[in-house]
This record gives structure tokens, C-alpha cells and sequence, in this order.
DNA sequence: CTGAAAGCGCTTACAG
DNA sequence: CTGAAAGCGCTTACAG
């Protein structure tokens, strides 16, 4: 292994010096820096990173902590911030919590352990008081999914009121009145939120909720599939379903056309999130779009911006998305006979 | 924060003694060494591990270089990497290649800036003579996905021709005889092996090919789209379609489904790769199921036996993998008129 | 069985 | 503008 040494000695001149070209530092001669940076390239040193982490009492790197690499709304994240901090020249490390508080406590502090200068957490279970504890630890924590009022400056976050309110209506608005709601068994924030968007949409067009169309499941493939199932038992009339997300919505849809019941013509069907699948499927899912990119490029942005040379004013990076519509094939606009 | 020496001090003992207790160190009383840990526990000290990764020459993670998290198989292949690692106590440093060879040497030397321990490595445009290269500068390099004769024990591949034989054959016994073959463009060993052992299969069953039966494009789901597409145009007649993978055979099977071909009733579909979306499609595929996890397992362990305790005897842990058909509802077994 | 000392490869006051 | 020296938090021969 190659050390500055080497490249102090090769250069005639002290470490010291080979670490101030190094980090551009200041009060180094021209000619002395460029031959040094000659040496240096043509000897292909490259600084190890561990030793400047000791000194710094911190790495170059950031931590990114996600329920599972595996699923595909996380992968996307997990690669849109590792993308990102890659173009700055940060590393990343990736690990699951498994929505599990203890492994996501324990995955925090490996992460910890290794000197990250930032962790990016996405936690549904960790409690506000957990997460405010470790916020106190975690040199830079940054949140994404979460809104925690005493450290709103470090969390972004998804209107899923406004945003469930509005695909709503946009079911509303082609004439949709008779509706199911298929909901997310999880006990966290966001399907609440969902569900009131849902409910505040019927409200403001004066339509009767009756808390018999709304079934919860795992808001996975196959709970979207239980979950219609159990609607379908009841004997409802609907003609449009508003599902938790995208992966029960499309189970929804492939159990009733195993039963022989048409997406779009019988019944109209929207999701949430725009997960790859929404656009491959058949039919292609109407769904909101999930501003994952967005999100992603604005924590990572505030997990890294005080230690790379960044002239993103913090003050304009946008803490709350709105997610869009995106319509596509699965919703029917009814011409009705009154 | 907390170092060793505090807990020289609290204990009364030398830095040496705890380093030795930390490290299950040979040569420490019985007494002390409880007596040392209480304080351990007591303070919640966790040690330094940059500090370890400098003197030691080499930290305790591993790192990972795929092309993009972002790709569900992918996505797998590094959450299956990543939760047996952590199972044994080792970090996993996630980075993408991007398909270039020019970002997946930046990775890999990133990985080593942070004195990785092992990298596993996915790559399918680096040149043998790349991989050669790195494998002597890498302290162990492991490869998924590929088969380099002189590094054979670092590399674990699947049996394409194998898999893309039995598939095929799946098919004949159904009874088809009429094929088309969806192919990857991409200039890889895996399209060109599948496709030998789909060829493999119809010589073996006396079933001539035209090749005027076979398209490239994208391995992805608009390739596939794409593909068949121009199938359809030559007005070819077709029973079964064998597709590089899932994802081709999905925007087949999707784009018939616009033009009112039904899969499996006019024609059968077949798969390669068991992704999460062959299980919830409409119908549902029948595909070779990729051992992903297997495969991710004896990478992994082969990546970091040489530093954990472990009785896994290496030359138990296999290289060549064979996928397994999952036979679901793509399929339509043909009823011969002859 | 235990401790004092050297050293891993860097960075950064400090002094000049 | 440049160098000698100290130190980041550990581990590990070496000596006893």
C-alpha cells in the first residue's frame, strides 16, 4: 500500500504538505502543488479513507436505513439516494430495518460505529420519542416519510391527505359514487391519513360513507386480493375501488378478473405510490405518483450539504410533497343515465 | 464519546487488557475479564471501528458493486447479500455499477478506500481480463453471475443452458412445437447460453428452427412488448413463446393481451427468472425460478468465511446453480388433433 | 496473565 | 509557504 509518506518522500517534501494538496488545503506554493499532485497521480496514490476518518472523527460517508432493500418503493429510494450521494462523491451504506425498532436501532448504531456523518431513516415503527433520542445522537438524522414537528427541518414527507383526496375526486369527477376503500392493516400514520383524504373527498361532494365498503389487509399483492375478497362476500354495489397502494390495488384487480369482473369496464381501480408494476400491469394502474426522486435528492441534499461544497440555499429545498395523478387505464369515466 | 481508555481508567486495568477482552483475546484472567466487561456494559461502550480498520489494516465490511439497486433481482440478490452478512456481524457497503465499466472500477475502488474486507461483484461488461485484473488487487473477490475458469473457486453462475434446455422442453412435452423466441440484446454470455439451450432442446426433440422465429430487444418489459410486436407483423404461426425473462415475457404477454391474443388460451408464455412480478400477473408465469438466495448465501459466505468463525466447510458450498421450474398459469398444454 | 510502547495513515494546530 | 510533532482510537508484538 502507497501512503503519503511515500509520496512526501518521492516529492521531497514533508506529509504535511502532501495532505494540504490533497484537500486543496491553503498556503501551498503552485509549483510545489502541482508537482506533488504530479507524483501523486503518476504513483495512482489513492488516500485511505479510514485514517482520514480517525483524524476527522468521521467518514465521507452517509447511512441510509430502510425497512427493505427488496422492496421495490424502497429500492427506488435506496438508489435514487445513493445516486445522488454518489454524484457528490459520498458513499453510501444501505441497511434494512426490517420494520423491526430493535434491528432498526441496531442498524443505526453499526452505521454509528463506522463513523457516518448523516444517517437517512425511513422508520414506520420507531416511536416520535425514539426517534427524537436517537436525533440527538446521530450526528445529522434525516427522515424521510415522517413529519416530527421539533425536528420538521430534517423530514420530508408526503401530503397523503391532499393526495388521497384528490384521486379520490378524480373518481368522483367521472362520476363515481358507490366506492371501497381497500386499506393498509399497518398500525402507522399514512393509512390513516389515506383514509381520511378518502373520506374528506365523499364529504366535500356530499357522499355517504358507509363503513362497510373499507376492508384492511397487508398492504402487499395478496392482501389487496383478501381484502376485495371479503368486499365481494358482502354483496355491495360499488363501481370504483380506492386502495391503500398500488401492490393492493393490482391484487384486487387480479382477483376479480379471476372471477370474471372487468378493471376498468365493471369496475374502476386506483392505486398509490406508481410503483414500476402500476405501469405494467394490466390494465396499466391510475395512480398517484409517488415524488420518490424529489424526496430522495432533498434528504440526501440536507444529510450531506455541510460537508460537501454545495451552494443549494437549505432554505429552498421543499420539506412536503404533493404526489400527482397520473391517469392511465383503470378508471372508467360512467356517463350516467340520470 | 467514549473510548477505551475511559474504560482502562474505570477499570483499573491497561487500554491492552480491554482491547483483549473486546477481542475474546487469549491470555486474560477469568476475573478481570467479567470485571472489565461489566464497565464495558455498564458505560455502553461500542468501540471505535475505524479506529479497529486502520490497525487492523482492513475493516470488518464487505462491499457489494450491482449494477442497479434499482432492478428487483437485483434489489434481491443485495438484500439476500446484505441480511446473511448482518447475520454474521458484517457490514454490507451497497454500490452501483451501472453497467459501465468506468463506474464499476470507481466502485470497486471506493470500496477499497474504505479497506473493505471482500467485495462481491456483478458484472456483466467488465472483460475476463478486467475481472483478472481486480481479483489480484481485491483482498477476495467474489463474482455472482459469472464463470472465469481461473478464478473458478471465487465464482458462482447459474447453469443457462441447463435451465433454458428444461424450459423448453416444458413446452414440447405441453405439446407446442411452434415456437418464437424472445431474445436480450444485450451483448452478454446469458442471452447467447439460454438461447443454446433453447436450440439445444428442439434439436434434441427433432423440431426444426427458422430463425426468423427469434427477436431482440431491451430485457425489460417494453422489450418485450417491442419484441413480440415485430413477431406478430412477420405473421408467423406460434404456439409458445420461450422469453429471455419474466420481465420480456410480461410485455408479451401484455402487448397480445391489447391486440386480443389470450395467454395461455392462444398462446403459451414462459419466463426466466421467478421475479416478485411472475407470481402477480394476470396469468400468473410459469418461469425457472433463479436461486437468488442460494446463490447470495454461498457468495457471501465464500466472501467472508476467511474472517468470521465459521464451520462451513468451503468446499461444501456449491458454485454452479441450476434453476427450477415453477410451473404456474402461463401454460396451455396442447391437445393434438394428429 | 498484564502493561508500556509503538504504530496503523492520515490531519492540523503550532512554530517559523 | 512549509515542516516537525502530536494525536485520532485502537491492536499487538515485546517484555516481564
Amino acid at each position: 500500500m502507497i501512503t503519503i509518506k511515500d509520496i512526501a518522500k518521492a516529492a521531497n517534501v514533508s506529509p504535511a504538505t502532501v495532505s494540504r494538496v490533497l484537500n486543496n488545503g491553503p498556503k501551498v506554493g503552485a509549483n510545489k502543488r502541482a508537482h506533488v499532485q504530479k507524483i501523486i497521480d503518476d504513483l495512482g496514490y489513492r488516500p485511505n479513507l479510514t485514517a482520514r476518518a480517525l483524524v476527522k472523527q468521521s467518514s465521507g460517508s452517509i447511512g441510509v436505513v430502510i425497512p427493505e432493500i427488496f422492496d421495490p418503493f424502497m429500492a427506488k429510494f435506496a438508489h435514487e439516494i445513493e445516486s445522488y450521494a454518489t454524484q457528490h462523491d459520498v458513499q453510501t451504506f444501505i441497511s434494512s430495518g426490517h420494520n423491526d425498532v430493535e434491528k432498526e436501532a441496531m442498524a443505526i448504531n453499526k452505521l454509528l460505529d463506522n463513523n457516518v456523518r448523516s444517517i437517512i431513516l425511513h422508520s414506520k415503527v420507531m416511536s416520535d420519542e425514539d426517534i427524537i433520542h436517537f436525533s440527538k445522537i446521530v450526528p445529522n438524522l434525516v427522515l424521510i416519510n415522517r413529519n416530527i414537528e421539533v425536528i420538521k427541518e430534517k423530514c420530508f414527507w408526503v401530503d397523503n391527505y391532499a393526495a388521497s383526496f384528490a384521486i379520490t375526486e378524480h373518481l368522483i369527477n367521472a362520476g363515481h359514487t358507490k366506492f371501497v376503500y381497500l386499506n393498509s392493516n399497518y398500525d402507522i400514520e399514512d393509512p390513516k391519513e389515506r383514509f381520511e383524504g378518502f373520506k374528506g373527498a365523499l364529504k366535500a361532494h356530499n357522499i355517504h360513507l358507509d363503513f362497510n365498503i373499507v376492508e384492511y389487509a397487508e398492504p402487499f399483492h395478496e392482501g389487496g386480493s383478501d381484502a376485495i375478497q371479503r368486499i365481494i362476500k358482502k354483496d355491495l354495489t360499488f363501481t370504483a375501488i380506492v386502495a391503500y397502494n398500488d401492490q393492493m390495488a393490482l391484487g384486487a384487480i387480479n382477483y376479480l378478473h379471476e372471477i370474471g369482473i372487468n378493471t376498468p369496464k365493471a369496475v374502476s381501480v386506483v392505486g398509490f405510490d406508481d410503483v414500476i408494476y402500476a405501469s405494467n400491469s394490466i390494465p396499466k394502474l391510475s395512480t398517484m405518483h409517488y415524488p420518490i426522486t424529489e424526496m430522495a435528492i432533498a434528504a440526501t441534499t440536507t444529510a450531506i450539504s455541510e460537508f460537501i461544497d454545495s451552494d443549494i440555499e437549505k432554505a429552498d429545498i421543499p420539506h412536503c410533497f404533493t404526489p400527482e395523478i397520473i391517469d392511465r387505464d383503470s378508471v372508467k369515466t360512467l356517463t350516467l343515465a340520470k
